[in-house]
RNA sequence: GGGCGAGUGGCGGAAUUGGCAGACGCAAGGGACUUAAAAUCCCUCGGGUGAAAACUCAUGAGGGUUCAAGUCCCUCCUCGCCCACCA
């Protein structure tokens, strides 16, 4: 009758919760508001134990805040649209939209065999239309801004997945999902116009206090600010100006050629008069058509070829060659580098590969004077500042100065001006894919781009669609859905093929879940306003970039619109770690999957979720070991055979009144620790270890004096703390523990213990006491007397005076800290 | 190349502002209970010397600051993650 029934207690439980509605959260009460958010998932396949880690996270918290008496809003929703789906579409020839909703059928069910609870009702998926309407309608917002345009532009081609990625989707130059080489292609795109708000993005990083320092880093890194200078260098023998970006504008005097990227557009015109210009655009073509995997790859491997042309570096007046290389970017500051061989690894390879002159304008403040450097062959580039020399006027200023006054100079006689670059890019949207929200524009010969009313929005994507790729949208294949009429002027026109990149679906539901059934409207505003910024946000550090600066454009967009009245969206941001096993991140292809369903069967939901927390801090990567969930299952029953120990203690408040005092210090204290753990870091782990100690000394009192120990009163005190304080980590067994011990109210409906700042300690100290700052022995003595007292009583202990190793008087120094520990230096 | 982080027993990991290194757990060894096993409970468990008490060494390596260093400073080594021909 005792026994640890765990399978039957989580059905309970499970059922319980469900019918009571525990996790419904009412938006329009907003006292007390705490919105608790997971990053929601990309329906696959089935839950391993290292997604779980995430869901037990946030259920832990959320438990925790209901037992602080918050108003907890826990949603949960599918990112389901996505080429793995139409992948496996291709593959099975099974529609996305069926084998996405039966994933989402599967992981929903594991989510709740987890005791993970949500607000059910709030649920979204981003491919139903009712959801990717209002995607739609964001882009219609952006592109009244002027915030979303078409443009022509090279693009990163998967020759297998025959799609365009976004850079972010291309990892070393290979598509990030097959890992085949990238190629270039020109096509006409949708982008976001998220440089525009990069200055914005970038500034408000400090507004976002409670994110984790790395999180903000790599977003800073990522926009990648920078100060330089543009100059001018008009081209010898022609009105064309080349204007090129440089942030060593303390090196302008060793310029020796400039460099343009292939994709320059001025490229063709520059070279079209040359004799050599067949050679020149042969070799343009085919650093364009190259993937940026072997242009990055290996970067001494620079290649270039000479223009014929000249440009004038106004500074000094001299006339330097101009080249076309496959190191220069298009897509950075202006696609044309102004080259310092000597100054610059780079263009120190490339002049020394092409013989062009090299020539030291900077020397390190150690050689300067001497003249070792100066007209000497150099080896390498000095990268480094240092002082300028050879460089006219400016020749014996330090790096920062030069360049300040060589920027003031270039400003006022019209050279070249100061410019801030940013490394962040437009955001291309469009993707030639099927499973995706379709983009709601149309084209029409006569009105050009029109983009669909509002009114008719969703453009529904079509169900009857030969999905498998052709290079082309699949979504062409279907003429029902690309032969529609113009919205402006009534006549025949096509619509837009191509569909959203997921990015944009997920950068906005958490705004939905507030108002998840609204038709006319993407969300209510006052509720929206109210209930956010999200207090806590939880996911994978794989989102630390583009999810999340995604998410704050839009946000911010939305702000500036009137549409709400934040413009960052996430207060408090947590970053779990993977789960390790064998040594490497769990995924089917190597086989390392550990499925919880086995694990539950077993063991029980609650000894998963408690192994699960106790691994390690859990914003730490951590090594799975199937052996430690036994050691947890141990705990789990440790805690509910104190059910037993219960029955058998001593009746009618006969316990030892000294075991029943330490063992309640020691109860405070555990409540002290387990709340700062959770309130603090999310140190799930010590907070487990600490009850675990809690649990441990009941045990060693029983064992050390009998069942007469505690009685039943003393006991049945601890134990529903105990209980209370696991509440969040192993509800179901908690939740039937608190039955057991006779409470109605379930623990979710409890306070959070408190503990009494006076039952923390006791009135005597154990103290160590050091000799010369090594631990000799400890000492008892009340707590709080004087220093001559302490003294007195150090001196009185046998251990300390055969330790001491000369006489009393000789002691040099004594250093006391209150309570704490005694050093004695002689 | 740039940015961030980490290195502590056989293993996962604990150690407020510098203040008893190794909490808690796993594994291992021993014991109790049992006809036996499982389960449970109890004990031991960083290295060296020692019968023991105790002493001594020990937080990647080497220096330094301090009464006192896993923690602070300097030099170096190793590993992980993110970004990267960004001018």
């Amino acid at each position: 009758m005792r026994r640890y029934e765990f399978s039957e207690i989580e059905k309970k439980w499970q059922k319980k919760w469900l019918d009571r509605g525990l996790f419904k959260a009412d938006t329009k009460v907003t006292d007390n508001k705490y919105y608790c958010l997971m990053m929601f998932p990309y329906p696959s396949a089935a839950l391993h134990v290292g997604h779980g880690r995430n869901y037990i996270i946030g259920d832990v918290v959320a438990r925790y805040k209901m037992m602080r008496g918050l108003n907890v809003l826990t949603p949960m929703g599918w990112d389901a649209f996505g080429l793995p789906a139409e992948n496996a579409a291709i593959k099975n020839g099974v529609h996305p939209s069926k084998s996405t909703l039966a994933n989402i059928k599967m992981m929903k069910k594991q989510l709740g065999s987890w005791g993970v609870g949500y607000d059910w009702d709030r649920e979204v998926a981003s491919c139903m239309p009712d959801y990717y309407k209002w995607t739609q309608w964001i882009f219609l917002k952006l592109y009244e801004k002027g915030l979303a345009y078409k443009k022509k532009a090279f693009v990163n081609w998967c020759p297998s997945c025959n799609t365009v990625l976004a850079n972010e989707q291309v990892v070393d130059g290979a598509c990030e999902r097959c890992s085949s080489v990238v190629s270039q292609e020109e096509l006409a795109q949708w982008f976001f116009r998220t440089t525009s708000y990069a200055e914005r993005l970038l500034d408000d990083i400090s507004k976002l206090k409670e994110w984790p320092d790395k999180v903000k880093a790599m977003q800073t890194n990522w926009i990648g600010r920078s100060e330089g200078v543009n100059i001018d260098f008009p081209v010898a023998g022609s009105d064309e100006v080349l204007t090129c970006y440089t942030t060593r504008v303390d090196t302008i005097y060793g310029c020796t050629y400039m460099v343009l990227a292939a994709e320059h557009p001025l490229v063709e015109s520059l070279v079209k008069d040359s004799p050599d210009s067949g050679r020149i655009m042969d070799f343009v073509r085919k650093v364009r058509s190259r993937s940026n995997l072997s242009r990055t790859r290996d970067d001494s491997s620079k290649e270039g070829v000479f223009t014929g042309r000249y440009v004038i570096n106004k500074i000094n007046g001299r006339e330097i060659p101009l080249w076309i290389a496959d190191y220069v970017l298009m897509e950075y500051g202006t696609g044309a580098v102004m080259a310092v061989p000597a100054h610059d690894q780079r263009d120190f390879d490339f002049a020394s590969k092409y013989g062009l002159p090299i020539e030291v304008v900077i020397e390190s403040p150690a050689s300067h004077g001497s003249d070792a450097s100066s007209g000497n062959a150099i080896t390498e580039a000095y990268e480094l500042e240092g002082i300028l020399v050879n460089s006219d006027r400016f020749s014996g200023m330090k790096s920062p100065e030069g360049a300040e006054a060589i920027a003031d100079h270039m400003e006022s006689e019209g050279i070249g001006s100061r410019a801030v670059h940013f490394r962040l890019r437009d955001w291309l949207i469009s993707r030639q894919r099927y499973w995706g929200a379709p983009i709601p524009i149309v084209y029409c010969d006569a009105c050009g781009i029109v983009p669909v009313p509002e009114s008719q929005l969703p453009v529904l994507l079509p169900d009857d669609v030969e999905f498998r790729p052709t290079g082309e949208s699949p979504l062409k294949a279907s003429p029902d859905f690309v032969n529609t009429k113009c919205p402006a002027c009534g006549a025949p026109a096509r619509r837009e093929i191509d569909t959203m990149d997921t990015f944009v679906d997920s950068s906005w539901y958490f705004l939905r879940y507030i108002s998840p059934h609204l038709d006319e409207k993407p969300f209510d505003k006052e509720d929206v306003d109210k209930w956010f910024p999200v207090d806590q946000y939880i996911g994978g550090v794989e989102h630390a970039i583009l999810h999340l600066l995604y998410s704050r454009f839009i946000t911010k967009v939305l702000c500036d619109l009137g549409y709400i009245s934040f413009d960052e969206p996430f207060e408090r941001l947590f970053t779990q770690g993977m789960i390790i096993k064998d040594g490497a991140k769990m995924s089917k292809s190597k086989g390392n999957v550990v499925s919880p369903d086995r694990l539950i069967e077993k063991y029980g939901a609650d000894t998963v979720r408690l192994y699960t927390l106790f691994i390690g801090p859990p914003e730490k990567d951590a090594e799975w070991s199937d052996r430690g969930v036994e050691g947890a299952y141990r705990f789990v029953k440790r805690v509910w055979n104190l059910l037993d120990v219960l029955e058998g203690s001593s009746p009618d408040g006969r316990g030892d009144a000294a075991s029943e005092k330490k063992l309640l210090m020691k109860t405070h204290q555990t409540i002290k620790k387990v709340t700062d753990d959770i309130d603090g870091a999310f140190h799930f782990n010590t907070a487990i270890s600490a009850v675990m100690e809690l649990v441990n000394h009941i045990y060693s009192g029983i064992s050390e004096k009998g069942n007469e120990c505690y009685s039943r009163e003393c006991l049945k005190e601890v134990f529903s703390r105990v209980v209370l304080l696991l509440g969040p980590f192993i509800p179901h067994a908690a939740e039937e523990l608190n039955e057991r011990l006779g409470s109605h109210e379930s623990v979710f409906d409890q306070e959070w213990p408190s503990y009494d700042e006076n039952m923390l300690t006791s009135d005597t100290v154990v103290v160590p006491v050091q000799i010369n700052g090594k631990l000799r022995a400890t000492v008892e003595m009340p707590r709080g007397i004087s220093e001559q007292e302490v003294k007195e009583t150090v001196l009185s202990d046998k251990k300390v005076l055969s330790a001491l190793p000369v006489p009393e008087k000789q002691i040099k120094k004594w250093v006391i800290l209150a309570d704490k520990l005694v050093n004695i230096v002689v």
